[in-house]
DNA sequence: AAATATCAACTGAAGGTTCAACTGAACTGT
DNA sequence: ACAGTTCAGTTGAACCTTCAGTTGATATTT
């Protein structure tokens, strides 16, 4: 006994900071977005996404991959933002099952109305933190994990001892 | 025109990382625990913090602040944790107002058969892609992100306007 | 061309979270 | 001791997400 723990004490310091860090930090931008704008930090994504996009339009398959949402959990989200005029569908011309999810003007003054605010809130509690270099270990370490776990998509049950067993 | 963004390239590009490495993450972590114990990340994090205070007790505010969940949000988890027997709640005697939130053993039993497949995943996410280094800045970075945000409780509206502006 | 499988998206119900309001206990100042 | 305030926790309704199942469109196979 005395052996509770999986991996040694720094690699569990260090995981344990990063679990609260992220829910520390991620409860925080939505707490200010809210503040600011009256919108929900998972919301103000979606707009992001849109706004940034040629012609304000994204799938909705391309948007809910890229925010890492369910379909379903994406379609009801942009249902209620449609009901307040953020955002609107379009039939997809090329693929009849499709729909693009496109932003109205009414969505990008929002976006662009939270938008610095927002900017102003990664930068305090995140960038003005870091050093330069602490900053590109950050993204590289993230950006790799991100990678590795793109394209997992809901794997069968067992999956895990291929990986990991 | 053209200056639509706030942060430069680089920043924006490793906090992008950030985001969507984050939340892969913890989809995936959540998917893993879900197939293996059938209970949530949130439940799996309650037992943890319970299997590991002495006496298997913690005060629900104590609880509810260290796992990053509101006060509501963790009445509801107890609760529903509760009917299933994996908790208890006793009253705390120092003070009237108190509750213990109490690991039984069916809870710790639980605990104990969910925690390897977690932290297998936990390995082979994260620590088996980083080299001691880049755990070394993760760890200390996120640590650091966390001891600024902790104690921010709900500020009033403007507080913004002291840290950033 | 028909049958089958797969895919994009939607739907409604069930489950979980948030929000505002509430209870009762503990401080604070007078 | 008293009134007012703050604190710990709960409650129920509103809101959001998940899950399983459905629809209609596209691929694939024969």
């Amino acid at each position: 006994m005395g052996e509770r723990h999986a991996f040694d004490s720094d690699q569990r310091t260090a995981w344990r900071a990063y679990v609260r860090g992220s829910a520390l930090l991620r409860e925080a931008l939505n707490r200010d977005i809210e503040a600011q704008s009256g919108m929900s930090l998972n919301e103000y994504e979606v707009l992001e996404r849109l706004a940034e996009a040629p012609g304000g339009s994204v799938r909705m398959a391309a948007l809910a991959d890229g925010l890492v949402h369910s379909r379903s959990r994406l379609t009801h989200t942009v249902h209620r933002m449609e009901s307040r005029g953020l955002v609107e569908r379009r039939a997809c011309e090329a693929d009849g099952r499709g729909v693009y999810c496109v932003i109205t003007p009414l969505g990008e003054e929002t976006y662009d109305a939270a938008e610095p605010g927002h900017a102003a809130s990664v930068q305090a509690y995140v960038l003005d933190r870091l050093t330069p270099d602490e900053l590109d270990v950050l993204g590289r370490v993230m950006g790799r994990i991100a990678a590795d776990l793109s394209g997992e998509g809901t794997p069968r049950a067992g999956y895990l001892a291929e990986r990991v067993g």
